[in-house]
DNA sequence: ATGAAAGCGCTAACAT
DNA sequence: ATGTTAGCGCTTTCAT
């Protein structure tokens, strides 16, 4: 114990309100929660007690209770511009509605669902969680508790609603874009699948990133060619290593297709630096990140709108909170931006 | 009202847990807060009747008596690169604690008192605010009730603790960088500063973008020379903008200081559409974000450790919470990294 | 339209 | 070492 801090007045409660405006705590709660039955005169007297004692009302104790008017996001790394533009978009979309954000990141070595109880803990009104890997069947769990979206799913569910882009289409321009540039040595750089391989995974839901690599082995050996598929972490650091080993190889590849923009940007700067433009080594990212449109990096990506997947999944979880239980499944859609960083080969 | 769903089986609480373990409440209480005085015996049993149960303590509850075991960190943007190593390095200092973080974002339009007010609500045990233009004494009345660390803040104060980069010492790195190279037309674009002026500014406090601009005008007064400010939002599309503008003058500038790395960005991005590069124009940021590392960006900044400076406020506040009640000041040293965006301009 | 009273799940005294 | 008890601040029946 230090010093004992004087620790000031102690913030006031809902009864000193009650008290300062002569009502009953019944009434005060149903001023702040806008509810049925106050005469005007008590909203004003209650309204002019509030502002006087500067009360704010304890989420933890409305929480018990009622509702605690908090959303919660669960997001794998606060540094990843993709999951950005999704805040973004919900953050727009929560703006006139009582709900406040909070985002819970994962700490270091932990896994989505470490954050998702966390913030079911929490009692959150709803969650919006990205995390492609976490078992279908626990998830059905949570949502049975705390109404879920989840983005980045390709799954169905009864339970929880899910937001996904179209991987599918988004990969297949990619691929046919590569093509008709004339290029037949390409190699698909991805992140780490899970290991073991869940039990759950080749059921109708796939992540992301592993439908976008399935759709890159199809087109590859429909042309006749070899599929060459390298994992790295999902940094952007490893995928700089790998490829300068991919450089340095004797059978070069002509065009690199980095599952996300994230690797492509740590690929971009290993060709960069080996003194190597698109017309030696193309790169193609995926997910249209605001840098990719910078005129110094000029990063062909897949735009699948991050901004509106946020958007919708702050609307699907209002919707729910109004009462729908039934599960609803979005899809948005994938549009190719072709930039300076894919080109014709060279050399055939 | 939707169809009602049948609501799951209600989630165990901790009288759920003792009566299944055939033990008191406390007893478990005791057991889920490692607290003194249980024996080895009972802890393994209330351990395997929480473990049945898929018993989780309710945060809510928990913190209406003692701890809520949470931190809550407000930023005043998602995207921020330099916020996010911030949020980087504090991950990384909670890793073996058994705080849980929770970020506070602003809400469009929302400045940051409204968010830190919204952690405070929820009862976080303690509070890691950016927020340079709110009020200090608002902010000492908050740190009365809840340990509180402010990142890039210049002021001092009783109650709180303060972390700041050394923006004079890096300011200063920035213009003899500048002038040592030949440029003497040298504008400095940084972000509005707050209207109108608060009452408290001007005092021995103020934001990290108040001093870096300081410290550009006396240099530049000192040199014989004119300053130059502008001001844009912060999100680099203006800053954008106001280089278009500046590139079209008659009296073009030979270098830009840009008050940080993501109007640094913006101004690269118009420096490149303009078919220049830093032998026309040089540019410098400040907070050496990962993406002015990149090859094809190669951005001068100065790195004022975003990582340490986050991992430093989650140390006092650790501290904090285990009793320290003066308040510290740390400062991180800044230091220059020249790179590609800066060069000796090619007219004199 | 308003108030009284019960209780949400937990922790912290205080017993024993 | 363990159990009993009294609330924390709020919302929600249920009276009036």
């Amino acid at each position: 114990m230090g010093p004992t801090a004087e620790p000031g007045p102690r913030p006031s409660t809902i009864q000193d309100v009650a008290r300062e405006a002569g009502v009953s705590r019944a009434a005060v709660s149903k001023v702040i929660r806008n509810a049925y039955g106050v005469s005007e005169h008590m909203r004003a007297q209650v309204t002019a007690a509030i502002e006087r004692l500067e009360y704010r009302p304890r989420v933890a104790a409305r929480a018990m209770r009622g509702a605690s008017f908090t959303l919660g996001f669960e997001i794998p790394q606060v540094g990843n511009d993709f999951l950005t533009m999704i805040v973004d978009g919900a953050t727009e979309a929560l703006a006139d509605t009582p709900y406040q954000m909070i985002i819970a990141p994962l700490g270091r070595d932990q896994k989505g669902d470490v954050a998702i109880n966390s913030l079911a803990d929490r009692q959150v009104d709803g969650i919006v969680a990205i995390a492609p890997r976490v078992d279908p069947a626990w998830l059905e769990r949570v949502a049975e508790r705390t109404p879920l979206v989840m983005i980045g799913r390709h799954d169905r569910s009864d339970r929880y609603d899910t937001i996904t882009g179209d991987d599918r289409a988004g990969a297949e321009q990619v691929m046919s874009h590569l093509f008709d540039l004339g290029h037949r040595r390409i190699v698909h750089l991805t992140i780490h699948p899970s290991r073991p391989e869940p039990p759950w995974a080749g059921q109708a839901g796939a992540e992301p990133h592993v439908v976008r690599t399935a759709v890159y082995r199809e087109r590859m050996t429909a042309a006749g060619l070899e599929p060459q598929v390298i994992h790295t972490m999902f940094d952007g650091s490893e995928a700089h290593a790998a490829t300068r080993a991919l450089l340095d190889s004797p059978d070069r590849p002509t065009a690199i297709f980095a599952g996300n923009d994230t690797l492509a940007v740590g690929v971009l700067s290993a060709v960069a630096e080996a003194g190597l433009d698109a017309r030696d080594v193309s790169v193609v990212g995926y997910d249209d990140v605001p840098i990719a449109r910078h005129p110094l990096v000029s990063l062909t990506s897949v735009d699948q709108s991050g901004i509106t997947l946020g958007r919708e999944a702050v609307r699907l979880l209002l919707e729910r909170l109004a009462g729908r239980t039934e599960s609803v499944r979005y899809e948005s859609p994938a549009v190719l931006r072709a930039r300076r960083s894919s080109a014709e080969p060279r050399q055939a």
